[in-house]
DNA sequence: GAAATGATTGAT
DNA sequence: TCAATCATTTCC
């Protein structure tokens, strides 16, 4: 099975985004432990128009991977604690990139190690800001082809923790595997708007 | 240099 | 509903 290719990449991040559900995340730790998950939620942040993305700021020291060459790892962390794993994608010059928000764990993965979330999916399988930048064709860091998730398969609803994106918020760019066990749980089932 | 803040999570 | 916690950004 073959790595993915670096043309996977350099697409729009909505088609990447959809493309990388059913996707295998491989990680290898540098002890030789081998770490694998298969993608069943993303986010996608289209490019420095669209509010809800890091590369709205423009090109900072952060979000200078983001504007460079696709099929990097782009790599932060939040809030103090947690570090979160995104895909850089489309081409050079556009920030845009795509958040692997959770996975299903498929190999090496302690029992009980939790992935339905962009933060645990890290803490699981040894993600740290050591991999920013890092290339998704590397031994270490890479993605393998799965099987395809079909069509009717595929949820769509608003990215989670964007309010503060105004009507970008509520684009539909969040996918996920209908059925999957695996799927972040939503905040949004606490109260909502009140339109 | 100092202050503000967040693509979250888990405990209360 | 709230606090933990720090890299990055923004504002002196």
């Amino acid at each position: 099975m073959s790595v993915l290719p670096s043309s996977f990449y350099a697409r729009p991040a909505l088609v990447v985004a959809r493309e990388l559900l059913g996707t295998l995340l491989v990680v290898q730790a540098s002890d030789g432990a081998r770490r694998v998950g298969r993608i069943v939620e993303t986010e996608a942040y289209i490019g420095e128009h669209d509010l809800a993305c890091h590369a709205a700021k423009g090109l900072t020291p952060r979000t200078e991977v983001m504007f460079g060459p696709p099929g990097k790892a782009y790599m932060y962390l939040i809030y103090g604690m947690h570090h979160c794993f995104n895909v850089v994608t489309d081409a050079p010059g556009v920030g845009a990139a795509v958040l692997v928000r959770a996975v299903e764990p498929v190999e090496g993965l302690d029992a009980g190690a939790r992935t339905d979330g962009p933060g645990k999916l890290c803490k699981a399988m040894g993600l740290t800001l050591a991999h920013n930048r890092v290339d998704l064709a590397s031994p270490g860091l890479h993605l393998l082809p799965g099987v395809p998730v079909e069509e009717g398969r595929v949820e769509k609803g608003p990215r989670i923790g964007v309010e503060y994106a105004g009507a970008w918020a509520d684009e539909p760019f969040r996918l996920w595997v209908r059925d999957s066990q695996h799927v972040s749980k939503r905040p949004g089932t606490r109260r909502r708007n009140r339109a």
